[in-house]
DNA sequence: ATTTAAATAATAATGATTACAATTTAAGAA
DNA sequence: TTCTTAAATTGTAATCATTATTATTTAAAT
C-alpha cells in the first residue's frame, strides 16, 4: 500500500474527517488492493473483521476516498464500479468479458504521459487510461459473444 | 460523420442485422454527434422524427452500435453511459462537475499511443483515454463541492 | 464527564438499464 | 407480388447498484 496507517489517520485529520475504525479497516482494505474491488467486494472482505459492518458506510467511505484523492472510482461495463488505488497515471488493463483490471505501469508512462497532456492548455485534475482485450482465461473459454470492440487507429 | 448512409447499411447488410428506419436515423444522430450524447438524448431527438420510437429501442440500437465496432460506451460518473462515435485512440477531455465531454486529438495521438502500447505484449481490442478537468462554465460557478481529485503524476 | 456534530447502520427510495411478451416488419422465397 | 418467418420494435415490468433517509451511536473537543 503506498500509505501506512499513521499516514492514512494524518490525512483524516486534516481533510477534517473523523476517524474511525470501519473508516480504516475499509482503507487497509481497499489501499493495499490490486485487484481493483468493487464495493461489495470490500464489504465482503471488511464485514469479516467487523460484523456489524453496513454497506452504506462502505459506499460512503470509498466516495470519501475518492474524494480526497487516495482512490479513483472506475465505472465499469456492467456498472459496478471498481476502486483504484493507484491515482497516478497508469494503464488499466481490463478484459471486456470478464472485467478483470490489472495494472500495468509502463517504464516511462510519466514521461509519455506528459508529453501527451502538454498541449492540452490546462492542468488536468486526473486521468484515466483504459486498454482492452480479452483475458487468457476467457480466451481459453473461447465464446466471446460481444465484442464491443472499436478503432485501434 | 465518419460514415455516410450508405455505409452505414452495408455496414449492417454484412454483419446480418436488418436496416430498419429506426436503426438509421438513430445512427444518424449519433454517429454524427459531437457531444457525447447519453441514450435519453438520443431518443429525445431521433423521437422528433420517429414519435413512435421505443427508448428500449434506442438502448438496443446504441449497444448493437458498439458491438460492430461504430460506437464508444463511456461510463461515467452519474452513471448514465454517453455515446462516442470517435473509437480511434482520442482523448476524452471529462468535466468533473457537469459531465461535459470533448475531444482532443492531439496531433501525434497514433504515434504517442503506439509508444505506450508497444510494451503492453498484446493487441488491444480498445482504448480509453480521459483527461479530467473542470470546465470553464463550471470554474465560474465556484462552488466545486466534490473534487474527487486524483494524483496527477 | 459532557456535549455535539459527524458517522454508522438499517432500510427505503431511486432510476438507468435490462428483461419480457405481444405486435410489427425486413427481407428472402415462392 | 404475396407469403413466410426470424428478427426488430414497442410498451411495460423487473432488476439492482446506488443514493437517500433517519434513528442510533460515537469521535473528539470542551
Ligand atoms: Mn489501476
Ligand atoms: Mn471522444
Ligand atoms: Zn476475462
Ligand atoms: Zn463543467
Amino acid at each position: 500500500m503506498a500509505m501506512n496507517i499513521e499516514q492514512i489517520i494524518a490525512k483524516f485529520h486534516e481533510e477534517g474527517f473523523k476517524v474511525t475504525p470501519q473508516r480504516l479497516a475499509i482503507c487497509e482494505y481497499v489501499l493495499s488492493s490490486k485487484d481493483h474491488p468493487t464495493t461489495d467486494m470490500a464489504y465482503a472482505e471488511v464485514k469479516r473483521k467487523y460484523p456489524t459492518l453496513s454497506l452504506a458506510t462502505v459506499y460512503q467511505t470509498l466516495h470519501l476516498l475518492a474524494d480526497i484523492g487516495l482512490l479513483q472510482e472506475l465505472e465499469m461495463d456492467d456498472r459496478v464500479s471498481r476502486y483504484d488505488p493507484n491515482t497516478s497515471p497508469h494503464i488499466n488493463i481490463i478484459c471486456k468479458n470478464c472485467g478483470m483490471v490489472e495494472d500495468y505501469d509502463a517504464k516511462d508512462m510519466a514521461k509519455l504521459w506528459s508529453e501527451i497532456v502538454k498541449g492540452l492548455g490546462f492542468e488536468p485534475i486526473g486521468q484515466r487510461i483504459d486498454v482492452y482485450r480479452y483475458c487468457e482465461k476467457c480466451l481459453k473459454k473461447v465464446k466471446i459473444k460481444k465484442t464491443r470492440g472499436v478503432s485501434l487507429v
